[in-house]
DNA sequence: AAAAATATCAACCGCCGGTGA
DNA sequence: CTCACCGGCGGTTGATATTTT
């Protein structure tokens, strides 16, 4: 069963937006507030799809937005933004009043991409272009295959926070997993430093055994998501018929099959890319 | 001056998550 | 729980403008 379309095709205007629509669909808003855009178009009389009339408002009638060009804090800003959050341009246009998303997305594409490149700098990954391509390919997050048992996830596109290794390995795999892991922001923060007023609320965490993250015990038990997230025995748990958090748990218990298999890092060619960044987003 | 190449950016498309019936 | 709808997002396209040859 398909998804019906958002208007009807057929009977909508597509392309460039006359002056006489923009007129249109601003009157209709003064009047009447943003909401509801699928409704829109018609009670505006307008022959457009209701996306269409949003991002129209939202990209270039919005009476809050700057325009023009951007200035160099700005590109510094967008930089550092986009270093820290990728290709999130929403999120990145919400630090930069009176800019959209799609005005920054095109800016980064034209203007910024080419800057960073210039300036040896690998837009993808902000990494020195030469490191970054020795380290594969310019993912923003890629698992690099470090020795033949040895799994390394790292998290390129976010230098200004400091990492530390730590190995885990799983019972009956022969693999060990060294995985670069977040400690903190460190201390010194340009955005922050030129921005006081920018919260970037980003907490980058996966929740993970903090006795064997302390080195206390012999943990090598790796816990299912619903017990990394302090489910541990609920309902949501689903290790099997063991407490996913004894030391040394049975095969049964820890075999990684029987639970759940975190970003599939129980498979054994494990090549495939990582979605680290999304799933903190999300 | 004209043609070709390149840059710019407004707009579209398809997918996804949230929500309510 | 499922389904449909809606708003929002990111990637891509294509028309237009500008620069180069």
């Amino acid at each position: 069963m398909g998804r019906s379309p958002c208007c009807e095709k057929a009977h909508t205007n597509k392309g460039a937006w006359t002056k006489e629509e923009d007129e249109r669909l601003i009157a209709y808003i003064k009047a009447h507030g943003e909401g509801c855009w699928r409704s829109l178009p018609k009670a505006a009389g307008l022959l457009r799809c209701g996306k269409s009339c949003r991002l129209r408002w939202i990209n270039y009638l919005r009476p809050d937005l700057k325009r023009g060009n951007f200035t160099e804090e700005e590109d510094e800003l967008i930089i550092k933004l986009h270093s820290l959050l990728g290709n999130k341009w929403s999120l990145i246009a919400g630090r930069l009043p009176g800019r959209t998303d799609n005005e920054i997305k095109n800016y980064w594409n034209t203007h910024i991409r080419r800057k960073l490149i210039n300036r040896g700098i690998d837009p993808t990954s902000h990494r020195p272009i030469q490191e970054s391509s020795a380290s594969q390919d310019s993912k923003p997050t890629q698992l690099e295959p470090v020795t033949s048992n040895t799994i390394n996830i790292s998290f390129t596109s976010a230098p200004k926070v400091e990492t530390f290794h730590e190995s885990i390995s799983f019972p009956g795999k022969s693999e060990k997993i060294s995985m670069l892991t977040f400690k903190e922001e460190k201390d010194e923060c340009p955005v922050q430093e030129k921005f006081p007023d920018l919260n970037l609320e980003l907490r980058i965490s996966l929740p993970d055994d903090v006795d064997r993250l302390q080195g206390h015990g012999k943990s090598t038990t790796p816990r299912c998501f619903k017990c990394s997230l302090g489910m541990i025995n609920g309902m949501e748990c689903r290790c099997g018929r063991m407490r996913c958090d004894v030391v040394g748990g049975s095969s049964k218990g820890s075999d990684m099959s029987n639970g759940f298999d975190f970003l599939g890092l129980a498979k054994k060619e494990t090549t495939s890319l990582l979605g680290f960044r999304s799933l903190e987003m999300k």
